[in-house]
DNA sequence: TGTCCACAGGAAATACGGGGGT
DNA sequence: ACCCCCGTATTTCCTGTGGACA
């Protein structure tokens, strides 16, 4: 029977399709997916993978005192992005006050977080607020006047105080001041025992200090390296027991993106992403997830971060970039000078109406433009001819092509 | 050797917008 | 409603500068 056969057919795909479900699981392929009590899972499973090791006992025998209701200095954590600083510092210190809590240790940590860069008003606002002590204002307040929400708040608590700052220099203007005050005039004005520890991707960073906030500073150095390809194998070994069925993941495909991951950047984040897209890909095509699209998954996720880097890009940057993709299709050359790209910058304001900004500033956009590496820009000398900067833009065509479509649009 | 191009990029000034205090 | 304060964006002003060319 024709019918019958087609059904059968139908139901075997089915089956199969059921069976070959690469993802079990998608929410550990994505953090932000995770409620709390996943994440810890997944911390502990890491932690208990033994990474990390190294650093959980520099930081045990640093807190140590605090068991002895001593009053360590404070702590200075260098390592660059994803390279699990903010993961193991809430991971110890949430611990660590578990610990007191049970020893009636007063202990109040404080996580401080400026991953977006901000002036030392918006840190010091966060921190009051975080701390509770004043609302959230936008402006028309004082640094002072935040300062004395903040001392004021803490009159009156008397044990241990733990503020976690993430990535400190992102402190824009003013941090000389920020700084100066959380290390000099703090700790002088309130009775709790202060601990700051501060998390930076700089290693410099405490150089660049003022010499008089420096000298008040006592620290111990915590560094973390990047992982290396072994860790980011037992790290996604573990997502990929948590989210995927590993019977369906080839040989070899861990290992690739460990080793991709490892060579680029050392980041856990991004690794996990490369998996997660790579296992999107396959589960779309219903097949393994093979060695192949890995690759694939990588240049996906670098056309994506060119793409929504110019989307959420200021307007004035997404017209610079424009306006240099229309010079190099005009002077049909790989290289573009400054001064033609601003003739066609100003063109393009004219068409849509937008008012130009001058030259300096031009420089600037195109600065950052080189910053995001959405192009190369470098300064020459042509001698009499004056110097100027060369703009190589050497992204693949079909993107580029999406990029300025994208901005055209967006302008409209 | 000096000149001079065509910009770069630092510093200071100015404009702007939004919030608080009164 | 008014003024002042703060952070940010932009302009204005200015001082270089590497090397081709005379």
């Amino acid at each position: 029977m024709q019918s019958h056969d087609m059904g059968s057919r139908i139901i075997n795909r089915l089956k199969t399709a059921v069976d070959s479900t690469l993802i079990k699981n998608r929410r550990f392929l994505d953090d932000e997916q995770l409620i709390r009590s996943e994440q810890l899972e997944v911390l502990e499973e890491i932690f208990n993978a033994n990474i990390r090791d190294a650093e959980i006992n520099e930081l045990s025998s640093h807190f140590s005192g605090l068991l002895r209701r001593d009053h360590p200095c404070h702590l200075a954590v260098w390592g660059k992005t994803g390279t699990g600083k903010t993961l193991t510092l809430s991971y110890f210190l949430n611990l660590l006050s578990q610990l007191c809590a049970a020893e009636q240790i007063p202990l109040w940590t404080v996580h401080l977080d400026l991953t977006n860069p901000g002036p030392c008003f918006r840190a010091l606002n966060d921190l009051a607020c975080l701390l509770d002590a004043s609302k959230y204002y936008r402006r028309g307040i004082s640094l002072e006047e935040i300062m004395q929400k903040i001392e004021a708040r803490l009159a009156d608590y008397r044990g241990y105080l733990v503020l976690f700052i993430d990535e400190v220099d992102n402190v824009r203007s003013d941090k000389e001041n920020f700084m100066a005050f959380l290390i000099r005039r703090l700790p002088q004005r309130i009775p709790a025992k202060l601990i700051l520890v501060l998390v930076s991707n700089h290693l410099d960073w405490p150089n660049r200090l003022d010499a008089r906030v420096k000298s008040f500073l006592k620290v111990n150095e915590l560094v973390f390296e990047p992982y290396d390809a072994m860790d980011l194998q037992r790290i996604l070994r573990i997502r990929v027991e948590k989210a995927l069925d590993p019977k369906l993941v080839v040989d070899g495909v861990i290992e690739k993106i460990s080793a991709m991951a490892s060579r680029e950047h050392g980041d856990a984040r991004k690794a996990v992403a490369l998996l997660a897209r790579s296992a999107y890909l396959a589960e779309k095509t219903r097949s393994k997830l093979t060695l192949d699209m890995v690759d694939q998954a990588a240049l996906d996720l670098e056309t994506d971060r060119y793409l929504t880097m110019i989307q959420t890009a200021p307007p004035q940057l997404q017209l610079t970039m424009g306006a240099i993709i229309e010079a190099k299709r005009k002077l049909k050359k790989k290289i573009v000078c400054s001064g033609d790209a601003y003739q066609d910058y100003c063109d393009m304001c004219r068409r849509f109406s937008i008012r130009a900004l001058t030259n300096r500033v031009f420089g600037d956009l195109i600065a950052e433009l080189d910053l995001y590496s959405l192009v190369r820009s470098r300064i020459v000398s042509r001698g009499r001819y004056g110097r100027t900067r060369e703009i190589i833009l050497d992204l693949p065509e079909d993107l580029v092509e999406n990029i300025y479509q994208t901005i055209i649009s967006k302008i409209q």
